[in-house]
DNA sequence: CGCGGATAGATTGTCGACAATATGACATCT
DNA sequence: AGATGTCATATTGTCGACAATCTATCCGCG
């Protein structure tokens, strides 16, 4: 690893790479949002074509996001049978959960090592900000900053690897707490203080503290998730034909143009 | 995940889903075995045109080849710059062996709570087979051996998402014993013993043994691995032009046809 | 009346051509 | 001479058409 001149100075600027973003990111972030936010629901069959046309772009970008969405494992791919939104089972929580209690184990433990002083204030930042989402009793919004805050813990810990592992977890647990923060309006948990205490736990250089408190944190969060939930939104049989002709697109976010 | 009757058969039975083959999946093997075996040098850029001629198939599949080695960390993809073969930086290997050592520790304790019998047999089947291996010095044979037995154990966890975290290591990890074994001639390490005693251990439902010796198979993994492993091969520099017109064909084990 | 095999339709996989973009060399200006 | 702006070239991103494959329906048969 050799660090050259533009490092150095990406470093000292506290500069992030511009993303290069390209069709099919612009096709994954709207399909992921439609599922994540329900308006595709478990079971669905995605076509390319349909997509495609609801989009205005060609198959190939809708098949590249496909399979984007594929590793996420929003949905799932099958040779000649396309996308399927994948459901949220009770053990798909469990999955996910079990996983992530591992990942995000060596995540903190990483990012206490290595977090700078920006770091750390960038994660107090976005804890902070959670009570006034919860306040304000928007449930998208304190689900967003929840998983930003989890993200930045990866990004800290500087572990591309492990990044993209948890890549893989993001946007289910993102599905999960919407739609609990959804059914249940009073969602305003013990999560944000528990993130809170987690970063001064971290500043403190406290690795045992911080791992269990993760632990803990997670373990919550996984029985809050399974608590009243019995297997909901299952929607494998009702996916019959759209409504309207061109019914993708409202639900895509208007094609307009 | 309801049961179906198809699943329930297909477990009484024993059998895998076969699995649907198509180019882009033929084509990533091609590389991946060209890239791990070090016939594709770390640095080296693939131009998708090159690699669609000395195949003979269209851009498209070898652009979902790129993809898929992308997901697996052996080529890095840039935006308009197409796939660079990564290297085997020290860093590289504790990256995967850090993440490795969480991954491997969830999936020996999936693995000992669910495994059948037959699991059982086949974990042992795979354990004993290396020691000849080692004995006929065919260092590939072995490196592949150690693969298929972590890999076996990682199936026995049977967690989907777990799985794939371990498909982005796999390949790094078959590289890293590849390249050693070919170095160091005296391969024949304490590993294949391990595994078996590991196999019994789980058969016995010890799990805290279990992880403990998982644990300490890996770290004596990493030892090995970085012990006598001063960056080498680290070619970004001679990735000059090739000596043949189509130097690729034969790079790629012979595109006849 | 249930079962197996052929067939039609729909959907994905692959292909070759074109458009968009990044890169590096070159010319120009200070 | 050094830096900056411009342009040609190479390479990837996107497109629409065609081929291969799967699914579901229908028909004949036991």
């Amino acid at each position: 690893m050799t660090s050259t001149v533009s490092d150095d100075f990406r470093e000292a600027a506290a500069l992030t790479a511009v993303p290069h973003r390209v069709l099919s990111d612009e096709v994954a972030d709207r399909l992921r949002e439609a599922i994540v936010t329900g308006r595709f629901k478990p079971g669905q069959h995605l076509r390319e074509a349909e997509i495609s046309q609801a989009l205005q772009v060609s198959r190939s970008p809708v098949r590249d996001a496909f399979a984007q969405l594929g590793h996420e494992g929003l949905v799932a791919i099958r040779s000649h049978r396309g996308a399927i939104v994948v459901g949220l089972t009770a053990q798909d929580v469990e999955e996910v959960y079990s996983l992530r209690a591992s990942l995000e184990s060596l995540a903190v433990r990483l990012a206490i090592a290595r977090a700078t002083s920006e770091d750390l204030s960038r994660l107090r930042d976005l804890a902070s900000r959670m009570p006034e989402a919860a306040a304000r009793l928007s449930p998208r919004e304190y689900a967003e900053l929840d998983v930003r805050f989890h993200d930045l813990v990866y990004q800290t810990a500087r572990h591309d690897r492990l990044y993209s592992c948890w890549t893989m977890l993001r946007s289910h647990i993102f599905r999960f707490l919407l739609t609990r923060n959804l059914v249940n309006p009073d969602f305003s948990e013990v999560g944000h203080r528990e993130h809170a205490e987690l970063v001064e736990t971290m500043a403190a250089h406290d690795t045992e503290r911080a791992l269990e408190m993760i632990r803990a944190h997670l373990e919550g969060a996984y029985a809050r998730l399974i608590k009243g939930y019995v297997e909901p939104l299952d929607h494998r049989a009702d996916a019959g034909p759209r409504g309207s002709e061109d019914g993708l697109t409202e639900e895509l976010g208007g094609g307009r143009e």
